[in-house]
DNA sequence: GTGAAAGCGCTAACAC
DNA sequence: GTGTTAGCGCTTTCAC
């Protein structure tokens, strides 16, 4: 089975006996054609199976490509995949295309997917930063007319419109819901890097609601996180201390998943626990899992709106749409055992 | 800010004072070019911010272009972002972009999904393919030479490569784990439809293990479920057979969910558990959840080996490629409870 | 209702 | 080392 060339606009017209321009006319129902030609060329198009190569159409046509670029840090968590399904459902509408890379939250294969998006002259980019990633390159484009969003981290040294949780007052929400239950010493553990936006972000709730209940702020109950089993050496540490913690607050999805193992493991029931985003099984873990629950679908939504609004011409300063969080009371969240100092809770 | 007209190679060169083919020598590093005019030319181009648009290079090369477009039926569910991660990971090596879209389990959207990755001419056309869905239109560009693997479950009407789980091997050892356990009664919660790929081939291992171990098959323990709250009330349903199973097998990652979340709602710890899929959180369940492990990362570089062997010239007949999967005993599937009999555990 | 010619942005094939 | 010409597959423009 040898590989036969694609059959072009040109192969169709000689079939038929038309001219390229004909067949053109008839599959974009551009301009008027007879019913018998018609008929003839759609005959002619499905015996060789032609497909319009959509790059030369592009091309001639000058505009962008009926695609959406989307670039994630990570295909496997589902986070951004109810994120893109979010944003599929609003661009879809619109006829473009949402189409999703990886850059494994590496700010170089960022940028070589991102460029790939712009040399296929996408209609929106859409980015979730990867640490360390620098955004200047997307002025010109951006100035161009390129409607650029980020997703859930705003970019660096570029200003455009941005789609992001409440980070804050979603973890001082939870934060505070811990401290009214009684507890005193909380520890967070957050994204690692330190300076990562959302690992910030959430701090400030963190601290905020600390300071709200005139809970003092301890260094030591402060740590980071990056995958599940980071996570779990963090706890272990945390309630290793010598005046540990009584509950916990977990700054993303994956650190839950950790937390939880680890104290799952460890037989430590005792010790409270939120997460900051929800996760499948949350009701079903022993304790239930309270939760800090973000709307990924929103996000995504949210996302696509504006990007469309800058589409059709919305030429107003850049915006931070920020999505609310929601918290999701289950059991983790429980006072600290009673009769028991923090002191004596590790013995 | 007005939309400005993207640069092009024609306004780089008028910018150097030189002519388009130079600029062109340069950025592709093709034939010879002195260091000065070099210079300039990159110079230029950070000036001008110019990208070059890979579509026009695609169309005069006459190549494919330099992508690898793959059709999901769910974008949230992390076994098909492991699956993706896979094959990024393979097709990476070969300067190829893997694009991810969704079909929503939808055969009209995958079949637009699909053409838009033909019309733009991918070089490699991975699919999962949605229930319903027909691929006779895939058979000219795969005679054309484009590599067509289906992913998960075969495709319909087109004979080609596909990467699959041993989806009967290993539920037969998970069902006959249960058997060796004691279990007589093993309810099974499959896919929807029951006509879909994965539910056939699971169920035809459930039969397969019933057989050996020498039980009956009932009719009335198998039933099947799309989405947790489905899953959940045939969970419900089973349970309430007036001879009802003392296991279940939960058929596929998101049924497990469900199960899982029904009976511990029901708070029958009693009913034993083994799930086809691996959860995140499998082993912090309690019980701890006995599964059937799918390799999904595996599953993507096997596809993209496959196809890449194919664009390296293989024309050896279409071939199915089965990936192991492995069963992990943990605590879920423990045996009946002693002493009583099926008709006596509602009670 | 249809066709011929020109051109989108880029590169192959040849000049010089 | 560099420029010119032609042409990829398609659509625009203008003719008939």
């Amino acid at each position: 089975m040898a590989a036969t060339r694609r059959p072009t606009l040109a192969d169709v017209a000689r079939e038929v006996g038309v001219s390229a321009k004909t067949v053109s006319r008839v599959l974009n129902e551009d301009g008027p054609s007879s019913p018998q030609t018609r008929e003839r060329v759609l005959a002619a198009v499905a015996k060789l199976g032609f497909q319009p190569n959509l790059m030369a159409r592009n091309i001639r046509v000058g505009g962008p490509d009926t695609t959406v670029g989307l670039v994630v840090p990570d295909l496997g968590n589902p986070f951004f995949g109810t994120v893109a399904g979010g944003m599929e459902d609003v661009v879809r509408g619109r006829g473009l295309t949402l189409l999703m890379g990886s850059s494994a939250e590496d700010p170089e294969r960022e940028r070589v997917l991102t460029e790939t998006f712009l040399a296929r002259r996408v209609s929106i980019l859409m980015v979730v930063p990867a640490f360390g990633a620098d955004h200047r390159y997307l002025k010109v484009p951006r100035a161009a007319g390129l409607p650029v969003v980020f997703i859930d981290r705003p970019g660096v040294g570029l200003s455009t419109d941005c789609v992001v949780s409440s980070n804050r007052a979603g973890v001082h929400d939870g934060v505070s819901h811990l401290a009214a239950q009684g507890h005193r010493r909380i520890g967070f553990i957050g994204d690692l890097p330190a300076k990562l936006y959302t690992r910030r972000e959430r701090l400030a709730g963190y601290t905020s609601a600390l300071e709200e209940a005139g809970l003092p702020y301890d260094r030591a109950l402060v740590t980071g996180a990056h995958g599940q089993e980071t996570a779990a050496a963090a706890t272990t540490k945390l309630l290793a201390l010598a005046d540990p913690p009584t509950a916990l607050f977990a700054g993303n999805n994956i650190v839950a998943m950790g937390v939880v193992a680890q104290l799952t493991r460890a037989g430590r029931k005792d010790v409270a626990l939120v997460a900051f985003d929800d996760l499948p099984l949350a009701e079903v873990l022993e304790p239930a899992l309270t939760v800090v629950a973000q709307d990924p679908a929103a996000i995504g939504e949210a996302a696509a709106r504006t990007a469309l609004a800058r589409l059709d011409g919305d030429r107003s300063r850049a915006r931070t749409v920020t999505v609310p969080t929601r918290l999701v009371v289950r059991a983790s969240s429980r006072p600290p055992r009673r009769g028991r100092t923090p002191a004596e809770a590790g013995s």
